[in-house]
DNA sequence: GATTCTGAAA
DNA sequence: TTCCCTTCAGAATC
């Protein structure tokens, strides 16, 4: 039966196709997003799949396969595939069939499948098999010594199966953490903070107490970082990207709760404090003498007790602390993000060593309850002159990028917006140093670059942050420099080859909510016909997955319409 | 003892 | 695939 107003199209290779000018298209895509990752979205058609990962994270928020196969069946234009049902099905069934336990008889872990035969099967993994102390295939139960769960875990999850672990936790030393509350100036937590926490915290000692949480950047990601340490109260180790962030998050624990400086150590190049509370970087703990000798500061994982340890900005997650992460897995683990996407597709690994994703709230819904601001995105063409189209051309592969990337026409754009957002503070953001050079002789506006020393740097923001600078030219310091104040225009003139994050991240430097209430605008200047354009359009993906939709410009038009509103000034 | 610089790594 | 930024440790300098 075809019901054409219907708006989900299935397709047989696990894909729901989804038309953008569909009225429930914002209904749909709210539907779609808890079980399924977004693949494509051009400007009409938009391509979603299921996963096994995807399911495994619907099914670890308590959704039911029962419940997603309606929706999908009262929904779809052209029916169900036949096998897609029996797959999803299948997936969220795999979510069930392995799970950890703490045999309190032996002191160690168990390993049960519901299903003997499956047990079986694995054993025949070799590598697998030799894991096990003991096994009981008939009963499909098998024997761990403890230090072999993060391993065994992650070896189920590359087979397909999530295992559910029930293992519960070690409590580590206590500490008491309290928050400051609102009478004694601190601040009241935000409702989906709240149940951020929660989902992270719920189901007592066996089952919460690892998990990713994912809310955008601007929304108060690490005071649920607090509030989470304050729910679990025990000594914990914080891991940040950077020695900024490490900095941010001692002033946050100083300013939001009752942590004195001697609770809080830093454990970073300069100093290596371990406290019960203890900050530290990712550089630091992957830091090597040579190339492949070993990781000198990994013991810091066990020279505290631990019972609690935070990944803040975990998409950044380096793979060797994977391996010292699969080692802990009984240590309460919370991972921080606003971007789960990583380019090398190692989601996988961080839902299984760290834990499923526990809470997510779409950037869209928190705009529209005024946490983080509006924000108009537009990506503008400009077409490349004969001359460089020619060289283009000409160009292997490697270098096409850069060439329709320092588009020397993107700079008319540039001074249009530049008139068009006149009085707001303005972030032009750009990958080669080159053409930010070429940028500033022409605008004359300060540039930030990772050479310019940050006493330096910090002038300029400050400069820009009380509005004597109007335009910053930053380079990708942009992209991590938490420091960085905010604006209200972000144009970005070229970016990372297809990095989504990269994206999101610079989208972020424009959503704190504005003071006024205005909205904000992110502007991507691409060449036209040309690779530019389509790694554009891969990065835009994760925001077209928040909901923002790029309205598409022409660069000529912007322009000559500039000129219409201010040529006529301009003759006097 | 504090600071700035350097090279290596990712 | 690139280019860029950051960080670490250790050496050099004040």
């Amino acid at each position: 039966m075809i019901d054409s107003d219907k708006p989900l199209i299935l397709q047989g290779d696990m894909t729901i196709v989804l038309e953008t000018t569909h009225p429930r298209f914002e209904e749909m895509r709210d539907g779609l997003l808890p079980f399924t990752e977004l693949v494509k979205s051009p400007e009409y058609l938009h391509t979603y799949r299921v996963t096994p990962i995807s399911v495994w994270n619907a099914s670890a928020t308590g959704l039911k396969a029962s419940e997603v196969l309606a929706f999908l069946e009262a929904e779809s234009r052209y029916g169900m595939p036949s096998h897609f049902a029996v797959e999803i099905e299948g997936w969220f069934n795999r979510c069930g069939v392995f799970s950890l336990h703490s045999d309190e008889s032996t002191g160690e872990l168990r390993l049960e499948a519901t299903d003997p035969s499956l047990f079986a099967q694995l054993l025949h993994d070799s590598e697998l098999a030799a894991q096990f102390k003991a096994v009981d295939a008939s009963r499909g139960r098998g024997q761990l010594t403890r230090g072999r769960r993060g391993l065994v875990k992650e070896h189920l999850i590359k087979l397909g199966y999530p295992v559910d672990d029930r293992a519960g936790y070690v409590d580590g030393s206590p500490l008491e953490i309290r928050l400051r509350g609102q009478d004694e100036g601190g601040f009241a937590l935000r409702e989906y903070q709240t149940r951020a926490v929660e989902s992270f915290h719920r189901g007592g000692s066996a089952l919460g107490g690892s998990g990713v949480i994912v809310l955008p950047c601007g929304s108060g990601k690490t005071v649920v970082g607090l509030a989470a340490m304050a729910a679990v109260g025990t000594h914990t180790l914080v891991l940040t990207p950077n020695t900024v962030a490490l900095r941010q998050w001692k002033r946050e624990l100083l300013d939001k709760t009752h942590l004195t400086e001697d609770d809080i150590g830093e454990y970073s190049g300069d100093s290596k404090e371990i406290r019960p509370v203890t900050l530290t970087t990712y550089q630091i703990l992957t830091y090597r003498k040579k190339k492949g000798g070993e990781f000198l500061h990994f013991n810091l994982f066990a020279a505290g007790n631990w019972g609690l340890i935070i990944y803040d900005e975990v998409h950044l997650l380096p793979a060797p602390v994977f391996r010292a992460t699969a080692e802990i897995q009984a240590r309460r683990r919370l991972g921080l993000t606003a971007t789960l996407v990583r380019e090398d597709g190692k989601e996988d690994e961080v839902f299984c060593l760290i834990g499923p994703k526990r809470y997510d709230a779409p950037w869209k819904d928190l705009e529209r309850r005024g946490f983080i601001a509006s924000v108009q995105c537009a990506e503008i063409r400009v077409s490349m002159s004969d001359d460089l189209r020619v060289e283009y051309l000409a160009s292997g592969k490697r270098s096409r990028f850069r060439i329709a990337s320092e588009n020397p026409a993107k700079t008319d754009v540039i001074l249009a917006l530049l008139e068009r957002h006149k009085g707001e503070r303005i972030l032009i953001i750009g990958q080669y140093l080159d053409q930010l050079r070429e940028l500033q002789k022409e605008l004359g506006c300060p540039m930030i670059t990772g050479k310019m020393p940050n006493p330096e740097r910090d002038q300029w923001y400050d400069a820009f942050r009380e509005g004597r600078e109007e335009v910053l030219l930053v380079s990708k310091v942009g992209n991590f420099a938490i420091d960085l104040p905010d604006a209200s225009v972000a144009i970005q003139i070229s970016g990372a080859y297809g990095s989504r994050q990269e994206e999101a991240q610079r989208m972020g430097r424009i959503l704190r909510p504005k003071a006024d209430g205005r909205g904000a605008s992110f502007y991507a200047i691409v060449s036209e016909a040309s690779v530019d354009q389509e790694f554009a359009e891969n990065r835009q993906r994760f925001l077209t997955e928040q909901g923002y939709a790029y309205a598409i410009l022409s660069g000529d038009a912007l322009i000559a319409d500039l000129d219409r509103h201010f040529s006529p000034h301009c003759r006097n």
